[in-house]
DNA sequence: CGCCGATATAGATGATTACCTATACTGCAT
DNA sequence: ATGCAGTATAGGTAATCATCTATATCGGCG
């Protein structure tokens, strides 16, 4: 048997003959003549080298040959019926997979949003990768996720952007401290106090250096932790301030304040950045989507800064086309 | 998708590509060139409707979707090869099924080429029917089975027939009878005799009586049993007399003796009996080709006459070439 | 016997396939 | 930058496919 011919329509045919035990009944069925549904039934023969069916008392029934024909014909096409019904939920974002790469301070807010997703998507594998801005530069570069979330992009020549949240840096104290409760405080006056500083390589510390430099004023003395988290509870406990993304705050914060800095908060906004040369998998569109419909139910509105729609726009236009 | 024109080629194209991991490893395993097989590969994406491949330093991996049809093309593939082998069994005739129809004589022999073929090819469902000649005759007019077993072949208008088996008629008496050891008995003394007679449709009678009219001789009184077996007991219980195949006779027969009458035994030969307008499982060819090949293990060589290759030749010629 | 529905065969045609050769592009290693 | 191996694209061609219409054949039935 020479299988090199073979095509599934051919077994499309086959199946409506023997289940309709005649080719005239078939052809109606498939909306095809009856010669043509003759002459495919004599090629699928001569494909297989066998006679797959016979005559008997004005119905034609398969042969021996011819029911094992008819029972893998019929696996055969369940099997990628049930492949198309897969291609369709992969094609709607039901189903599949994608990662996202996270800076560091993302992690306190995206969550909201990927928790959600996943409970309405429960059939996508959802990888999100954590690290600071230097390490998710990296993995941009190798193209090793489907998305990032930064608050600077890197170059935009490969990438679209979309931003979707405020990330604002204030500037914390410990509750007892000296400057707390006041109003009108001026940067100078802070960087006296000894500051807790994310490592080089953190995108919160690259915000406010390059704020600083901007100010044109420089750091005093430092300390350095390469958590967030870290940073937070050392100045509640006095270690000295820091300058923080709101969003790394409790929303209760009985030991810790805001100070109301002059030029304070430093804006910024996070975006989802796609590259441009990679196709976008399904599921990773799908997110975006959600993300776009369900910010609001999913992060305090005073954060949201909702631009997505551009991104998705230009995705849909530049990265429809499917390539090999 | 559509899936009519997707053929198995291109699915062991595929496979073969995603296997090796690529295009240009692919082609030489396949002996294509590689434009070829990018070429294909670009088709079947199209026809899915989603791409399958992306490069991942220097190797070609599948996709999500890639990675399904994979699976699936696997399957299928495995499918259809596995119809191939079964086909080939058929071919073979080491699997398969076919029924024949003996005149009731021959159920005292065929078993003794049955059983063999059984365990040589314990695949092969065979199916048995037994009756008298004139009930066979109907089952033979209707095309019901793959082989008959008749030792006068209806008309070979429509049959190829070859004999294999000896089967002569002979007279048999009860021990005591009064020509028991007799020589030289005609049948006009043993025709005053009752004669126990097999119904009218019977092979066996049939052959009698024309035989009794060639000799124009006619029969006295009779008794009539729609059986052999009782036949045989009857004359051993002294109800009469009777013309039986030998093959009736148990190999010890104390109780019966066989009458050496001038004439006598009647011979005839049975034979295998093939419909021409009817396709002949592979499986029933291969039976033929196993009775002519160890009949003589199976039978006393005295009974065996075996003209099977004639046949076997005239079908290998005739009804070689399949069709639908 | 002749008709009827079902099936098979013949012959035609535009579309598609399965290949090829030649050439252009691309990413990586030197 | 330059090659090199791998991949993609372009363009060509013979084979084949899918489908049709028209016609022949066959198997029953009244």
């Amino acid at each position: 048997m020479n299988i090199r011919h073979l095509t599934f329509r051919l077994l499309q045919v086959y199946v409506a003959v023997v289940r309709s035990g005649s080719v005239s009944e078939a052809a109606r069925q498939l909306h095809l003549t009856q010669p043509t549904v003759s002459q495919q039934l004599k090629r699928l023969a001569e494909t297989l080298g066998e006679p797959l069916l016979e005559s008997r008392q004005g119905r034609l029934v398969p042969t021996e040959a011819g029911t094992e024909l008819y029972r893998a014909s019929r696996e055969v096409l369940g099997r990628f019926s049930d492949l198309d019904d897969y291609l369709e939920a992969l094609r709607g974002g039901e189903r599949g997979r994608f990662s996202i790469a996270l800076v560091n301070t993302a992690q306190y807010v995206l969550p909201r949003l990927l928790g959600p997703y996943s409970c309405a998507f429960p059939e996508v594998d959802v990888t999100v990768h954590i690290g600071n801005r230097r390490q998710m530069l990296t993995r941009f570069e190798r193209q090793e996720d489907d998305l990032y979330v930064f608050s600077h992009p890197p170059s935009l020549a490969h990438a679209l952007a979309g931003r979707f949240l405020r990330n604002p840096l204030v500037a914390v104290a410990p509750r007892e401290h000296r400057l707390a409760g006041r109003e009108g405080i001026v940067m100078a006056e802070l960087l006296e106090e000894r500051f807790l500083l994310r490592e080089p390589g953190s995108a919160t510390r690259m915000l406010f250096e390059s704020w600083l430099q901007e100010q044109g004023l420089s750091l005093g003395p430092t300390l350095q932790m390469a958590s967030n988290e870290a940073i937070r509870v050392g100045v509640a406990a006095g270690m000295g301030v820091a300058l923080l993304s709101e969003h790394v705050l409790p929303p209760e914060h009985s030991d810790l304040v805001i100070l109301p800095v002059a030029g304070l908060p430093i804006e910024s906004h996070w975006q989802f950045i796609v590259r441009r040369d990679r196709r976008l998998s399904h599921a990773a569109l799908g997110f975006l989507r959600f993300a776009e419909g369900h910010l609001q139910e999913c992060v305090e509105s005073r954060f949201i800064s909702n631009e997505l729609g551009g991104l998705l726009g230009r995705l849909e236009e530049g990265g429809a086309a499917p390539s090999a």
